[in-house]
DNA sequence: ATATAATAGTTGTAAATACAACAATTGTAT
DNA sequence: ATACAATTGTTGTATTTACAACTATTATAT
């Protein structure tokens, strides 16, 4: 469906306009779907970037600074996302002995098990791609990549 | 900057699932350039975006529903969005008379300078994507309008 | 006419976000 | 030792979002 169609804006300044609006217009759509899909598991797409970037490090655990400087959105609040998580029993709080600034994190194994049923059940996120080929998952990435500087 | 390195992530199930993460990644980044360079003028992303969308028709009035399906993130909520438009003297709002149950809205001249003084600030959020040509552009528009189905 | 359905928008409310100010702890320089 | 700065997180608060329930108006069917 071009972003023309999508948005009705016949249009655009440029390629370049059009492009970075449909970034926003394709990101915004990718995370309803995202949303949605997580939403039978009882978690926010942030709460799963989290989950995800802890199992990265499993069994290490990680500070928070780190888990933020790893998230997709950086401006969501890394320490009421972890929180929200502990109340689940999906993550682990402790403070660091050796820093006592800083918060270990960790994964539990119910939030091990969470993400498991996440794998099994399909493609989830990677189903909306599935219009596009190897090679123009490819192409995006460098495009993606290169735009960011 | 490969997202590899953006999010410290060194792995990927596939090429599908770093273009998905890249995508949202891109996304947010863009909107919070974004949200930033609009800062200065007291608008957010989302109002930018209704005024803009009004512009278009400029000088006809479009109801809610007409503007909400033109919006670049389908969620946020037309109605708060406008009023808070209308506190600002960017937007008019009338009920409409042949169909009271619509509201004709339409940009204020008010609204018309604003955009006129961002347009005029330069390139704003396209400043953000000079890193590719414009062969990519048209590359990455091609790509994400097949993405989507 | 009347009831029912469809359309167009509004509003209530819990949760999340943005942003800045605020601890608490550790490191560094005098 | 003491003061000052840097690091690491937390919290306050206004705003925004998500989602559903709601009102008002118009259209349709019996």
């Amino acid at each position: 469906m071009s972003i023309e169609q999508d948005i009705k804006q016949e249009k655009f300044v440029s390629e370049h306009q059009k492009a970075a609006i449909n970034i926003l217009y394709t990101g915004s759509w990718l995370y309803n779907i995202n949303s949605g899909f997580l939403k039978k598991y009882g978690i926010t797409p942030e709460q799963f970037n989290v989950l995800r970037i802890l199992r990265g490090q499993h069994p290490k655990a990680m500070m928070l600074a780190q888990i933020t400087c790893r998230m997709i959105d950086k401006s969501s609040n890394a320490t009421r996302l972890v929180e929200k998580l502990r109340q689940k029993g999906m993550v682990k709080r402790e403070i660091c002995e050796g820093n006592r600034r800083q918060v270990d994190i960790s994964i539990t194994d119910k939030g091990l098990a969470l993400l498991k049923k996440l794998d099994a059940d399909g493609p989830g996120i990677m189903e909306t791609l599935k219009h596009i080929s190897k090679a123009d998952a490819m192409e995006l990435n460098r495009i993606l990549d290169k735009l960011r500087g």
